[in-house]
DNA sequence: TTTATCTCCGCAAAGGTTTGCGGAAACATT
DNA sequence: AATGTTTCCGCAAACCTTTGCGGAGATAAA
C-alpha cells in the first residue's frame, strides 16, 4: 500500500479506502488505485488486518476425531461453507481428553477465531473454558454431542426421533426379537437413542436385548456371543456406524445372509450401509446436513442475532435391502 | 502487557522480555510479572505477534477431499503433530478442481502461514502459484500426489514397489487370470502402480486384464461385467481404497466368496479391509506414517536445513482371508 | 580514584492496516 | 458576494508486540 501511495501520490488511507471501495474516494481515483494495486499483485497483509481489526475471518472447529465415519462429512461440510464465505477453516481433536480439549481452546482463543464448532469431548465436565471464548464475543455452536445446559447454540440430530423410526421400520418388519447396540451408557446421545428405542419397542412387546459397546470389536464380539447362544434373534438395531461395522463383522462371520437370515437396521450418515451387499437399511442423520445447519447458525450469531437455538436436523429412513 | 507493566511499574519491553524469559531481566522482575500475568491470566495478542515477527505458527493442508478413506488418517496425524509441537492447523479442501486449488493457496498465502502440505489435484498443470509460496520462503511439502518436477520437497507411498508386492503375492497364491482395477490413467500414481505391476505379472506369465475406474461406482460395474462375462477370473487387484469398496460390492452381489471363489488384494490404508470378513489381504499404504514423515520434513525446511528430498513410506503386506 | 565491565531496564521504531475527524476545494444556494 | 453543502482526500492515532540500541547504576579491575 505504501509502494502504491507513494508511486501515485496518494496518501495510504486514500489507498486503503480505495481498495475496498470506500464511497469518499472519486472513481477516478479509485480505479487508478486499484489498477497498480492490480499490476503490482498486491495481497493485503492477514497479520495487520487482523490487529486492526481484531477479527480473523478464521472459524475453528473441534471434534474428538477427524477419522470418524460421522465428523468426516460434517468437516467437509463446514469446510466448503466457510470457504464459500471467506473464512478459513482451524481443525483440533481432542481425542475425547478434557485436558486435550482445554488446551484447544486456548489456541482457538489466542488465534481469536470468529467463531468455533465445537463437539464436547465424552467426559467434559465443565464449560468454564467455553464460556471464555462466549466473553470474548467468540460464537460457539456445539454440535453432535453437545452440552445440556440451556442457553448455548446447539445443533444436534433428532435422536429420540431416529431411534423411534428405526423401532417402528423394525416393527413394519414384523420383527419381534431383537439385539439393540448401543454405546457408552454415560453418553447423554446414548440415553436418548436407548430410551426412544426402547420405548416404542415395550409398546409393542417385542421382546428386545440391549447390550453397550464401547467399539465396534466389543459389539463384534457380544453380537457373535448373542448370535451363538440359545437366544432367539430376527433383527439387530445399531445406534452409530462405528458399531454397525462391528455388528456386520458378526454377521458375516457367522455366515448370515441380511433380511433372510437376520434383520438389520441402523442409524447412521450413510457411508458404511452402503458398503454391503444388500446394503444395510439405515436411518440416516446427516453430517452434512448438520454441518450446513451449523454454520447458518454461527452467521446467524455473527451477524448479531440474540437468538441462542438448539436446531435438530430430522432424520429420515434409507430403505436398504436388510430388512 | 500494558496493564502490567502500569501497575507494576516496569515499561512494556521490559515485560515482554520477562514473559519470554529473556536474560536481560533478573530473575526478581521477571517472576513479579509473571506472577502478575498469570492472575491476569495474560495472553498474548497473536495477531500483534504475528504481525510483528510476520510469523503464524498456523500450518497449512490442502487435500482433495477430507472425507477420504487415505486423507483422513494422513490429516488426522498432521494435526497431532501440529498441537504437540505448538502449531495450529489449517485444512482446506481442492475437490480436484485447480481453480479452487489456486484459491486455496492464495488463502494460505494471505494467511501466512508457515509452512504448507499439499497433495496437488489430478489436474493441476502447473506449479506456479506454488511457486509463489516458495518465493515468500513458505515451505511446501508435497505428499501422496506429487509433481513430477525434482528440487520439491515430497513424501510418498512407494507405489511401485507395493504394486509390485501385491503381485508377488498373487503369485505366490497362485493366481494366474487376474483382472486389475486401476485409477484413473492420467495420474502418476495410477501409472506408477500399473507399470510396475504389468511388469511383475508379465515376467510371470500371468494373463491379466486391466481396467480404469474413476470412482466405486464405476469399479463396481466394471468388475461385475467381467465377472458375468466368459473371462476366466481367479483374483482381482485394487489399487486403492475407493475402487475396493466397488469391487466388494461385485464379489458381494455376485455372491463369490473371498478366497475360495475369488481371490482380492488391495493397496489400502487399512480401513476398508477390516469392514469385510474374510478381511481382504492388502499392502500396506499408511496415511499415518506419511503425515508424521511429511511433518518432519517440514520441521527440517523450517529449521533451515536445505535438503530437498524425496522421502517415501515403505508399504508391507498385510495378510487377511482374502487370498 | 579512575576506568572498564556487567547487569538490568527503557526509549522508540517498526510491522501494515483501518478509521474518526477535520480541512481544502468545488459546487450550489440565497 | 456571502453562506451552506458536497466531494474528495490526508493526518494521525490505534491495534499489540518485538527488539536494536543506548544508558544509568552497580560491580570489578587497575
Amino acid at each position: 500500500m505504501k509502494q502504491i501511495a507513494n508511486t501515485l501520490g496518494y496518501s495510504i488511507s486514500t489507498v486503503s479506502r480505495a481498495l475496498k471501495h470506500h464511497p469518499d474516494i472519486s472513481v477516478k481515483t479509485r480505479e487508478k488505485i486499484l489498477e497498480l494495486a492490480n499490476t503490482l499483485d498486491y495481497e493485503p497483509n492477514a497479520f495487520a488486518v487482523h490487529l486492526r481489526t481484531q477479527n480473523s475471518k478464521v472459524i475453528g472447529l473441534m471434534v474428538p476425531a477427524i477419522f470418524n465415519y460421522f465428523y468426516e462429512s460434517f468437516i467437509s461440510s463446514i469446510e466448503e461453507e466457510c470457504r464459500r464465505n471467506g473464512y478459513a477453516l482451524m481443525i483440533l481433536q481432542t481425542a475425547n481428553d478434557p485436558a486435550i480439549e482445554a488446551d484447544n481452546l486456548k489456541i482457538f482463543r489466542q488465534n481469536r477465531v470468529t467463531g468455533l464448532f465445537a463437539c464436547i469431548s465424552a467426559k467434559t465436565k465443565t464449560l468454564e473454558d467455553y464460556q471464555k471464548l462466549t466473553d470474548q464475543n467468540i460464537p460457539v455452536v456445539f454440535f453432535d454431542i453437545v452440552p445440556e445446559e440451556n442457553a448455548l447454540n446447539k445443533v444436534c440430530m433428532a435422536d429420540e426421533k431416529a431411534a423411534s423410526l428405526a423401532a417402528e421400520a423394525l416393527h413394519a418388519a414384523n420383527k419381534k426379537n431383537i439385539i439393540g447396540v448401543f454405546g457408552d451408557p454415560l453418553m447423554s446421545i446414548t440415553q436418548k437413542r436407548l430410551a426412544a428405542f426402547e420405548n416404542y419397542m415395550q409398546s409393542k412387546k417385542a421382546k428386545l436385548t440391549i447390550i453397550h459397546s464401547n467399539n465396534s470389536n466389543d459389539a463384534e464380539q457380544a453380537v457373535s456371543e448373542l448370535l451363538n447362544s440359545s437366544l432367539k434373534v430376527d433383527a439387530i438395531f445399531c445406534m452409530s456406524d462405528e458399531l454397525l461395522i462391528g455388528v456386520m463383522k458378526a454377521v458375516q462371520i457367522n455366515g448370515l445372509k441380511l433380511k433372510s437370515d437376520i434383520g438389520l437396521i441402523a442409524i447412521s450418515n450413510g457411508f458404511v450401509p452402503k458398503l454391503y451387499y444388500p446394503q444395510v437399511t439405515y436411518i440416516e442423520t446427516s453430517g452434512h446436513k448438520l454441518g450446513k445447519l451449523a454454520f447458518t447458525q454461527l452467521m446467524a450469531c455473527l451477524s448479531g442475532s440474540p437468538a441462542v437455538n438448539e436446531l435438530i436436523v430430522e432424520s429420515v429412513l434409507i430403505q436398504g435391502g436388510s430388512l
